[in-house]
DNA sequence: CAGTGGTCTAGACCACATG
DNA sequence: ATGTGGTCTAGACCACTGT
């Protein structure tokens, strides 16, 4: 089905514009679009978007219109741009998790990704913090994750992470892989684009100071985060305490 | 004197650019020179730059180059645009340090600059710690400043500071304000617009847990810093401990 | 070579702020 | 009314990638 110009479509014209209440610029609604069409999966990732001119005449707007929204797209790690190639739709691979949202790096400076094990998997109860976090119904559903990682022989995160059951049915009786955001996506259709993490450090309880391999009390770096999909909805919570003795969080601001 | 074209006087003409091995686009060498005007104070923070068609004019380049390196400066926060205003260099007041650099947040979520009190100023030879991060020379001199930093009237941060020196004359002698970064721009022309920061769980040694009364051990949460001038140059080296039993840092990723 | 994204221009018009 | 930044267009040309 033709989608239509996104003019005709959004801004009847231009004298009605200055009534819409919502009024967002052309660029933004090719954007939103554009969203929106990933998120239904109809590129999906690694796919490549139609090119420039194409989008610009499917949506009746101009090259540089498109140009400004795919420039969004692209700062925001959504889509992923090669001259000469084409536009692709940004995938969770290892690579990019751990350059995007795994901010754990060694002293030395070197950047790996962790192993992980299973502790555990239960369908709990929303409790009123995951309510708040993760704007869920009090008493919902949810399946609750532990597990233990480790950066070669050593032990260095203990985590627990709370989903939704109704976004992720069935994945209690799954293999869970090293990188689950990349099953989320795979499996379930939840692309994680964005998280808010909270740090605080901590001692070790006796629990996690045994699962971690420590003393009790042991400092530890808690990582409290919640991950939202492509239609900013929060998908994921998880708190992550991390030994930091030869570790740090790394966190760049400009 | 008359600035010259950009174009002129970076890339002569298209047939040679091929030659330039270190050849920018049009867009990024505006960017540069603004950047560097900036810098060399030809227009100070709050000061309004010239419209659009005038920098167009003045560098011989298009109003849509110039407000593609506009647009970068204002990604980076070194320029403010406001319709229908003009474009402003970005100062370093409270409000902005808060919002872009500080990053410990109250966990009921309010955002509050913390009061200051200076415990001690020392003249100091960096050692080999501060060579590697400040890129200075080993046995540099160095200005040391401990403080303590609280929030109403709790202690919640114990923070050691280090400078060089030569960037810095007679920093050690002054009456030393809370919000640091405006002093280090007014005074020394010091701009800071970028900072690394590297976080980690650590035990209160004795006298940080003195200093923050509570007891020795307690996990506190260490904000190793450095922090970059506009010039690119590292400026100065920060390490804050911080009670984060109320508080959190905040990390936002996407 | 053809097709893709990247750069640059010139000009029109809109929205906002101030006098 | 004037001047500012913000949006949008149409078209030219460049640089990179694969066939």
């Amino acid at each position: 089905m033709a989608s239509g110009s996104v003019r005709t479509a959004v801004r009847p014209d231009k004298a009605a514009a200055e009534e819409v209440p919502g009024f967002r610029p052309l660029y933004r609604q090719v954007y939103e679009v554009l969203v929106r069409r990933i998120a239904e999966g109809v590129w999906k990732p690694g796919d490549a978007l139609p090119s420039e001119p194409e989008i610009a005449a499917d949506l009746g707007v101009s090259h540089g219109t498109v140009r400004k929204a795919l420039d969004e797209l692209a700062a925001e790690n959504l889509v992923l741009r090669r001259q000469g190639r084409g536009t692709y739709v940004a995938s969770h691979d290892d690579a990019r998790i751990l350059f995007q949202f795994f901010k754990i790096v060694a002293d030395t400076g070197e950047h790996r990704f962790p192993e992980s094990r299973i502790l555990s998997v239960d369908i709990v109860d929303a409790d009123s913090d995951a309510v708040q976090r993760l704007a869920v119904r009090a008493g919902a559903r949810m399946v609750r994750l532990d597990r233990v990682r480790s950066v070669g022989e050593k032990l260095c995160i203990f985590e627990r992470i709370l989903l939704p059951k109704v976004m992720f049915p069935g994945i209690e009786k799954r293999a869970l892989p090293n990188n689950l955001y990349e099953l989320y996506r795979s499996v379930f259709g939840v692309t994680i684009v964005r998280t808010t993490e909270k740090l605080k450090a901590v001692g070790a309880t006796r629990s996690v100071a045994k699962h971690l391999d420590v003393a009790a009390g042991t400092p530890l770096l808690q990582v409290d985060r919640v991950a939202f999909g492509i239609d900013g909805k929060a998908a994921e919570w998880r708190v992550s305490l991390c030994l930091t003795d030869t570790t740090h969080y790394l966190s760049d601001l400009r």
